[in-house]
RNA sequence: GCCGAUGUGGCUCAGUGGCAGAGCAGCUGAUUCGUAAUCAGCAGGUCGCCGGUUCGAAUCCGGCCAUCGGCUCCA
């Protein structure tokens, strides 16, 4: 007899051999019917799994991320298997659980449509409801080889050649197919409830360029119907948020055909774009950042010099200007160490502080267009700081707590990432080394978790980046902190040091918003186009009910104007529902209703775009409220 | 850049070989109304662009451009 605790502290005792479903089954039925996976020992185990040994079990459903992921991966499985039916020369690549689904990558000679979906699904729902058990097998390597060579599964073949010599090579099979696979899986085709196929894409085997590209397949699933229609649902109403969607509605931004790439604010866009300028400027001058503009298009010379002739040249854009060359400027940088370069600086001086809202181009490939989230030309709001080597962990912490002061005030939540030294890069492996530790270390001490992005650096240095998510789960870099030791040489920057000798400062790269474009996309996202009333380009709309109290209006009008609140009046002969609906579908946060009442009483009926109506109150009243408001930037 | 899909008025979309349509938005007029759409009329299109097939192309074919979803790459 075998001893199996549990998670609660119940101890039983089972006969050897017992499988992990079958003890799941001696506790409870309706655990047994919802369980996907069991971990056993602390690790996930197949409920098929015949148990020999003692060890703690828990038992976990679809409610539990990590069954999730194993009942996606099935789900994966099951399309596999539906597609090698129906086109059987397909050949199989990797099909993982995500996020929120699966996908399986394929190579095929049918090209896959949305329109074999519906055929697709049929067969894997006739695969689900043959409830075929799901079966591990262990096989040795050469066995492996053996299998998957006859069945000309040339992928499956690639990974095993690639598997360390250690590692156990199973497969799982489901009636008629077998696929290589770690696992583990839930224990029959059965226990799958509800798929569905979702999108189709093209992806390089093993993510390089260099490799062919296969046909993958994008699905989801769920145990429950209702669990795909919430799913559905919500996918929806997040492609309502979409920014690119909600900056032509709310009349913000727009990229046009004639500027891919180059997107055009318009004037709602260019208020909140000001705001939060205005806010950069306060907070960068209160932490002792002072502001310069370099020029957009400097010498070929200088780029050569500072390496981006050499690293960065399929980026950049070109021009001549009486027959010299010349680039526009993708990066802030050069024209920053020129800047330094104009004085010579003291110790005394250091850090300085150099910040610049930085117009700058890329050249992005096309197929990476997208909305204000990923543009051919961006303001970055940049800084360069200048500072001794032991100044280094201070300044990052410095400007970690900067990044956490603006981020916090939008309600976002983001994740960090440090990156490390790329293949294409300039300088030794020690000065990368010594600037990684720096960021790692003051990641650290700022008790930061953080994911490290191998080989993801810039090609001056490494860095930290700051990730926020859009409204349909995509991240997007936005902070960034890199530190570099081979600008300032390349530059030959110096200061002069107590000793009096020159000395060659460090220096950091940073941004806070990162790009105000796709900061403002990221934004306009998070709040689904309901900025905060310091940021709304349009913070109240006064609606008269009749012509009778337009004079009326048109006082509070003044009145608000006088106080710089962003205020418009809605006088058209249009019914006050009418205009309040107008008004809503625009996000403007207070709607004020001005009747015969309030015209008598010199007060507004007051209307919040999320709370509803408020009731009337003197004018005086709302004006302190929302000054308050605007004045705190409450979200 | 690569794979797939899409492109019809400002927006959302119908039209799949035979006279370019609807709703919303816009304009004009009427209406003066109390918390999410008042009524009527008018105007608005090189059907992404270029070429081909055809008596005839928004529709079929080819090329290009852009967009969308991914891949790769990055703020």
């Amino acid at each position: 007899m075998l001893k199996i605790e549990f998670k609660n502290g119940d101890q039983r005792e089972y006969p050897e051999g017992i499988t992990l479903l079958q003890v799941a089954e001696e506790i409870s039925t309706k655990m047994a019917k919802n369980a996907v996976v069991a971990v056993f020992n602390g690790e996930l185990a197949d409920l098929n799994t015949r148990v020999q040994e003692d060890g703690s079990l828990e038992i976990i459903g679809f409610e539990d991320e990590r069954a999730r992921s194993v009942y996606r991966h099935s789900s994966a499985h099951v399309l596999a298997q539906a597609v090698k039916r129906l086109w059987p020369d397909t050949k199989l690549a990797i099909g993982p659980s995500i996020d929120k689904g699966f996908y399986y990558d394929f190579d095929s000679s049918h090209t896959f449509t949305p329109d074999d979906f519906k055929l697709i699904e049929d067969e894997m729902n006739k695969i689900i409801d043959a409830d075929y058990p799901i079966i591990r097998k262990e096989l040795n390597r050469d066995d492996a080889l053996k299998f998957f060579a006859e069945r000309n599964e040339v992928y499956k073949v690639e990974l095993i050649e690639e598997l360390p010599e250690e590692a156990v090579i199973s497969v799982y099979q489901q009636g008629e197919f077998v696929d290589l696979c770690a696992g583990p899986h839930v224990p029959s085709t059965g226990r799958l409830k509800v798929i569905k196929l979702t999108s189709l894409a093209g992806a390089y085997w093993r993510g390089s360029e260099d490799n062919k590209m296969l046909q993958r397949i994008y699905g989801t699933s769920f145990p429950q119907k209702a669990m795909l229609d919430d799913y559905l649902h919500k996918l929806e109403e997040a492609k309502k948020r979409d920014h690119r969607r909600l900056g032509r509605e709310l009349g913000l931004f727009v990229v046009l055909e004639e500027g891919p790439g180059f997107p055009f604010f318009l004037p709602k866009g260019m208020i909140i774009r000001n705001e939060l300028e205005k806010f950069w400027r306060e907070e960068h001058r209160k932490a002792g950042y002072h502001e310069i503009r370099t020029p957009i298009i400097l010498s070929r010379d200088l780029w050569e010099k500072s390496g981006h002739w050499e690293h960065y040249k399929e980026n950049m854009y070109f021009t001549k200007i009486d027959e010299q060359d010349y680039a526009i400027k993708p990066m802030n940088c050069p024209g920053g160490m020129l800047v330094y370069k104009q004085n010579l600086h003291s110790y005394r001086e250091l850090p300085l502080r150099t910040a610049e809202m930085g117009l700058v181009h890329r050249h992005e490939l096309s197929g990476v267009l997208h909305g204000l989230m990923r543009v051919r030309a961006f303001t970055q709001d940049d800084a360069h700081i200048f500072m001794l080597p032991e100044q280094i962990i201070d300044e990052i912490k410095g400007v970690i707590d900067l990044v956490d002061r603006f981020y916090s005030l939008f309600g976002f939540t983001y994740h960090v990432e440090l990156s490390t030294k790329p293949e294409k890069a300039m300088g030794s492996d020690e000065i990368w080394e010594m600037a990684t530790k720096a960021l790692a270390r003051a990641l650290e001490e700022k008790g930061l978790d953080y994911k490290v992005n191998e080989g993801d650096g810039a090609f001056y240095g490494p860095k930290i980046d700051f990730h926020l998510r859009d409204s349909l789960d995509r991240t997007w870099q936005c902070g960034t902190i890199q530190l570099d030791f081979l600008m300032p040489e390349k530059f030959d920057l110096t200061y002069i040091g107590e000793d009096g000798g020159k000395h060659r400062p460090v220096m950091l790269h940073r941004v806070i918003y990162g790009s105000i474009e796709r900061f403002i996309g990221i934004l306009t996202e998070h709040f689904g186009g309901a900025f905060p009333t310091w940021l709304a380009p349009v913070q109240v709309r006064i609606l008269p009910i009749t012509e009778r109290q337009h004079d009326y209006g048109r006082k509070v009008l003044r009145e608000l104007e006088n106080e710089d609140i962003r205020v418009e009046i809605d006088d058209r002969s249009e019914k006050v529902g009418y205009k309040i609906r107008e008004g809503q579908m625009q996000r403007i946060p207070y709607l004020l209703i001005v009747g015969d009442r309030e015209a008598e009483q010199g007060s507004v009926a007051v209307r919040h775009r999320k709370q509803g109506d408020l009731g009337p109150r003197p004018l005086q009243e709302f004006k302190v409220m929302i000054k308050e408001e605007i004045a705190g930037k409450v979200i």
